[in-house]
RNA sequence: CUUGUUUACGACUAU
């Protein structure tokens, strides 16, 4: 059975679920017991592939097959309502895990305030955050950066910026994707110059830039209508050894062509497959 | 190397 685990665990990492599932039943039919792993590998994988309805199908499966589903099991269940535009099922679910006696945990709250955050309800996401300090659930980066990121999509930048600084004043340590989404949030609300502040103040909290980095921020600034800064920072972006991406060239075509600048757009372009992105 | 959580461009959603 544990070898069945290891193999549906490999047929997810590459993507074969359809195999997953032929594994599944083949192992079923030869009278091997499924255990809540089993079904976490396969559930996730459906998932991942979008097929939701199998993936319920499989969680109602467990049931018949006496597995009681743990805090993996719901925490990917979570995540996929969330993405499927259920945040209403999904906080029942949560209610649900915890009257059947399963703890969530600090992946379980994430996921949960991570979709309820990008569902556009901010005040819920932090009602949360609460919730699980005060049950002794640690907030971790994670946390953290999935907050920035909900309140920043909803042009909460100051509220975002705030949570940053209490997020390094209690001594959690941000990493790039922190900043990602801080200096996206700033942006977003205007605040342009304290994004770019933040840029220069990341080697001190232990962050190199990358490619998303600088693609916010190239992006920002030219849609902001300062191609001048937006070109600047891409070559610095050069000149520091950041190798840009498709997003980095899409982005500044995009605010060249909106510009009206198609001849330096269409040299750009022309870059893309020798600086090793070709156009997607 | 047995399972779960977060990021950037574009896209019928723009002014």
């Amino acid at each position: 059975e544990s070898s069945c685990n290891l193999f549906l665990a490999a047929l997810d990492k590459v993507g074969n679920t359809d195999m997953s599932c032929k594994l599944f039943n083949e192992m079923k039919a030869r009278g091997y017991a499924a255990d809540v792993m089993t079904y976490n590998i396969l559930i996730h994988s459906l998932v991942k592939a979008g097929r939701v309805e199998e993936a319920e199908k499989y969680f109602e499966k467990m049931r018949d097959d006496n597995c009681s589903p743990d805090k993996v099991t719901f925490s990917v269940l979570i995540g996929m309502l969330g993405k499927a535009g259920k945040v209403e099922t999904a906080h029942d679910l949560f209610r649900e895990m915890i009257t059947k006696g399963v703890a969530p945990d600090v992946v379980t709250y994430n996921s949960l305030i991570d979709i309820t955050g990008k569902a556009g309800n901010t005040q819920q996401a932090l009602q949360l955050f609460h919730e699980m300090e005060c049950k002794g659930v640690f907030p971790d980066v994670y946390t953290y950066n999935i907050l920035i990121y909900g309140l920043g999509k909803q042009g909460q930048g100051k509220a975002a910026y705030d949570l940053f600084k209490k997020m390094i004043s209690t001594g959690h340590t941000p990493d790039v994707i922190t900043f990602n989404h801080l200096i996206d949030a700033l942006g977003r609300s205007g605040a342009v110059d304290l994004a770019l502040e933040l840029l220069k103040h990341m080697p001190r909290h232990g962050c190199t830039p990358d490619h998303a980095t600088y693609t916010i921020l190239i992006d920002r600034l030219g849609k902001g209508g300062d191609l001048k800064a937006s070109k600047d920072l891409f070559k610095e972006m050069l000149v520091k050894g950041c190798k840009p991406s498709s997003y980095t060239f899409n982005s500044l075509i995009d605010n060249l062509c909106l510009g009206g600048f198609y001849d330096e757009a269409h040299h750009l372009y022309n870059q893309m497959t020798d600086a090793g992105c070709p156009p997607n």
